[in-house]
DNA sequence: CTGAAAGCGCTTACAG
DNA sequence: CTGAAAGCGCTTACAG
């Protein structure tokens, strides 16, 4: 690896710890704690606690919180988190153990958890190697946080087995090992099954499926289903190839698969997810293949990209946003000590046709239009 | 937003908590304190304290260690990362606050910042709402965890402005306010002027600026220095639009402008990431606009699809990898107390020219190859 | 309504 | 080499 090649040593400094009065900056929530809130306002540590924690209902006369508010104002201070979370046992923090951060489809699963837990818990994500899905000892690092739950994205049998968590816990994306604990999916063996139909209807008699390599469940179901309902249908999945969920290696995975493919009359390719539809697109186009005409592609997922490509792409639409705010709902209230009424939640799938899989010219209006 | 439409309840049972023997699962690492495992070891808890964070050297007898190591193992102990913090007055978590972890770019910056800050280092990502910047208030809470090290990616000046961290941090891509605190930059200054350069050089003399409509620092920085060097170069940049860092945004905003622009007579679009040109790529494929014959285009970052999209996209190469290493190293060695020797680090940018720029078919073997 | 006290689980001088 | 003790910053019964 390169050094860095224009090194810009630098003589400003960091901003200084004390203003020119001497007092801690307001707002820095740093080295004050409540007993000098307590000494300010005149009061216990105890109430500086009820009141910080709004717990005053009855407990504390209004003068005293009064007097706190402005204490901690003055001194800019911040509850310690840390000592806070010890004494109750248990912290406010939920981390989300997804495999791949990078994809955009996580961004709406997350923006559905964070909606789901609601304001009062700290959401944290839990990053692995792209590509890795993440290890049960780095997890158990996690747990070293006392997080108040835990939220895992997609994980593989291996993963869960390995993982021994009594913390409340919901699992996203789960297909096939659901009932490991409370979880939130998505019916992708529907979703496959309708992404046959789809093709078969469309004439298709030889295609090939192109997976994703990680070991994650849903994946397997997917495959499956697809596999299944294809022959039932009188469709032969002639060929398989795999990549990771990047649009490079799956192009790559497919420029080498295709002569073969091509060969065994493959007339469409099915993807296990839109990052790699986008691979398979690219490098049709690359090599001359006419996309649908002469190579139908569907992906699982319909991330935004999958709307605006060129041609448009057929694929399985999955709720993620809904997903992350049930699962974050469920996690809610398993954390509010409840019973998980119905702890397995499973999401429709929606097959949504387009142009990669049916010309619009030909098909007229029918382009862009759910099919499910 | 609709309800679940397959609702499928489960009896399905949490595991219990105990194994049938009544013992608690190994690995579990819930409940089980140091001080069982010193009774268990027969040892104080200090001397469980001193095994579990590895400062037996010359402290503790071998005999004591393999005891309280064997002990560990039969409970499955996992030391409290509370407890342990709030002892030492700081935790061992580093922060990442990055604006969009989405973006494919963000998993480079994360995969470079692990190996940085090393593996006594628990990396967590501060996750804002898509398109969002993260609010100081947001990290304020985050601070209440006393991390040991914050990470800012691609901040805005009033979001520094607003933050008062006292904890070592280190800003990632602040070109513009790197002086704010120690920080690794990119010079994406010239690589706007290398860009300027490039299309000055392929004859165009009217272009348009596609800007990303977060106030991040980088991109004024970008903005205004293809400008200055566009000027100088006798190009007229006629147009400007702006969007969201997300390609169906971009490709809207495309779509919106092209008409005005084309009248204009703009013949180049210069997108302030490669997201957004992925974007312009797309509509002009549906709207019969060639490229680069009628238009070229070009982005900054050099995601993994910018060389595999077809045509492949001019951009601006910037090693998302390494200044994450760096800056991960950097405030480690803050973390550690050192002072930083050379706090501002700036890393060469490169133009990477490929398909979206300059034909392939005219230009030879020219494609793809690094011109910076 | 209020505060003194115990305790959360750990680490670190300190005395032996 | 070892352990008793104090303390990190907070919360929560408890007694008043």
């Amino acid at each position: 690896m390169p050094p860095p090649t224009t090194p810009t040593p630098s003589t400003a400094g960091h901003s200084s710890e004390l203003s020119p009065g001497g007092q801690l900056p307001a707002g820095a929530g740093r080295r004050v704690t409540a007993a000098m809130v307590a000494a300010r306002a005149g009061v216990s540590a105890a109430t500086v606690s009820l009141v910080t924690s709004g717990k005053t209902a009855g407990r504390v006369s209004q003068a005293n919180i009064d007097k706190v508010d402005a204490a901690v104002t003055e001194l800019g201070y911040v509850v310690n988190g840390l000592g806070s979370s010890l004494a109750k046992g248990r912290s406010n923090i939920v981390i989300l153990v997804a495999p791949d951060v990078s994809n955009p489809f996580y961004a709406k699963v997350i923006a559905g958890v964070r909606e789901g837990i609601g304001p009062e818990f700290q959401l944290l994500l839990s990053v692995t190697e792209a590509g890795h899905t993440p290890e049960s000892a780095d997890v158990r690092r996690l747990l070293a946080l006392r997080p108040a739950g835990l939220l895992v994205d997609a994980p593989s049998a291996r993963f869960l087995a390995e993982l021994q968590v009594s913390d409340p816990m919901v699992l996203l994306d789960a297909a096939g090992i659901e009932s490991a604990a409370p979880s939130v999916n998505f019916d992708v063996a529907h979703g496959a099954r309708m992404l046959a139909a789809h093709l078969a209807q469309q004439g298709h008699r030889t295609v090939a499926y192109l997976d994703s390599t990680t070991g994650t469940e849903t994946f397997r179901v997917r495959r499956e289903a697809f596999f299944r309902e294809a022959a039932r249908l009188g469709i032969d999945v002639a060929a398989q190839g795999e990549a990771t969920i990047d649009v490079g290696a799956a192009a790559l995975a497919f420029t080498e698969a295709w002569p073969g493919w091509s060969h065994q009359g493959v007339t469409a390719v099915v993807c296990a997810t839109d990052t790699h539809a986008y691979g398979v697109l690219q490098e049709a186009r690359v090599a001359g293949v006419a996309v649908p005409a002469a190579l139908a592609v569907t992906g699982f997922d319909d991330l935004p990209y999958s709307e605006t490509s060129n041609p448009g792409l057929t694929t399985v639409q999955l709720p993620a946003l809904e997903m992350g705010k049930l699962a974050g709902e469920l996690l809610r209230g398993l954390m509010a000590g409840e019973q998980a009424a119905a702890p397995h939640l499973t999401l429709d799938a929606a097959l949504v046709v387009r142009g990669s899989t049916v010309d619009p010219v030909l098909a007229g209006a029918g382009q862009g239009l759910p099919a499910g």
